[in-house]
DNA sequence: GTCTATAATTCGATAGAC
DNA sequence: GTCTATCGAATTATAGAC
């Protein structure tokens, strides 16, 4: 039994509906809300107006405020297999990878969304302990002591976070201003520091 | 003219009034609940009646719920002067520093009151940029090259806020594992390198 | 100084007409 | 599918009696 084309358009990811583009619209103009003013302070009279559509809908979509930013939410940090590159520059490649993930054309990722919400919403503060928890330890237990590996993945992910607080949230005027080839030297030193330190 | 102990009471900071343990029960319990839940879902209500007071009395005491977040979140770093001590123990001492203040006695400190408002409270932040722009700049400059200072003290301030979120915050289980001892050596060789980086 | 009562908004979510 | 109207709850802050 073959797999067409229409059996494809049954996938939800893949369905050409006329009102996706709606769903899509709310999506957008929540993940930039969300990740401008955080979930508390982000309402949904704000999102369905910057999507062009009446806030009735946004609900008829997706049932409730916290559905709508688990959805606006999701990410991957879509860490790259570090067994099989050279221990030498594991720090330098995750520093790479992070890069064009958080500073690629598409600015409204999941990142943004859920560090400017985790410090009081449960649900963003329980997905970044579950992305960079298991993610990040998953990675790096590939490399050195697995003793160690919970605790340099720890050390790994406070650099990386405290990088994206100070650049991406606060905007500490010095982090800024730093260039994509500064970071991957000096960010990715630290991380290396942590990756391999006994 | 000499100063008496009654002018030094006149000083609002030595002031014994009966009303200003009202307003000390008052900021402690806002620290509590505004390090705890952040800015926006900690409620007037539940400052008051924490502290046993009236809601219209802490109004009547601090003007507004901002104002009163702005008093409770003070804190300062008071970071020992870097140029007397030993350039090669710079990163160990600036953790031990920020160990003892986070870490100490008096857990309801400024900085998670700042740090768990910080991604949605814009006093918040321009507090904590204020603090650890300007503070931790001034006290990085006087080792190595001017020019590079500010990128330094962003690359540190970057690892200590990081490790702040991660432990405090987020509570990311490896993280929290952390004895004070590796804390010291791990993040202070981390710190060390910030530091002194070319 | 203290507290009751409430003003004035604003929120998320729903009901129901079309 | 879409929108008007609104509910019910929660918020900060104030007015005024005692």
């Amino acid at each position: 039994m073959s797999v067409g084309i229409w059996d494809l358009m049954t996938d939800s990811t893949a369905r050409p509906r006329k009102s996706d583009r709606t769903r899509a619209a709310i999506l957008a103009a929540a993940r930039t809300l969300f990740a401008t003013n955080g979930f508390e302070r982000t309402t949904v009279r704000e999102i369905a107006e910057r999507a062009a559509i009446d806030p009735a809908m946004l609900i008829r979509y997706f049932g409730s405020k916290d559905e709508l930013f688990a959805q606006a939410a999701v990410f991957d940090l879509a860490i790259p297999d570090l067994g099989s590159i050279d221990p030498a520059v594991i720090g330098e490649t995750l520093v790479r990878h992070f890069l064009t993930l958080w500073e690629g054309e598409n600015v409204n990722h999941g990142l943004p969304v859920l560090l400017r919400s985790a410090a009081s919403n449960d649900y963003a503060a329980e997905k970044l302990r579950e992305v960079f928890g298991a993610q990040v330890m998953l990675a790096i237990a590939r490399v050195g002591s697995p003793e160690t590996a919970a605790e340099r993945a720890g050390l790994i992910a406070s650099q990386l976070l405290g990088f994206a607080l100070t650049r991406y949230i606060l905007k500490l005027p010095p982090v800024v201003a730093m260039t994509t080839l500064t970071i991957v030297r000096k960010l990715g030193k630290a991380i290396q520091l942590h990756a391999t330190g006994t």
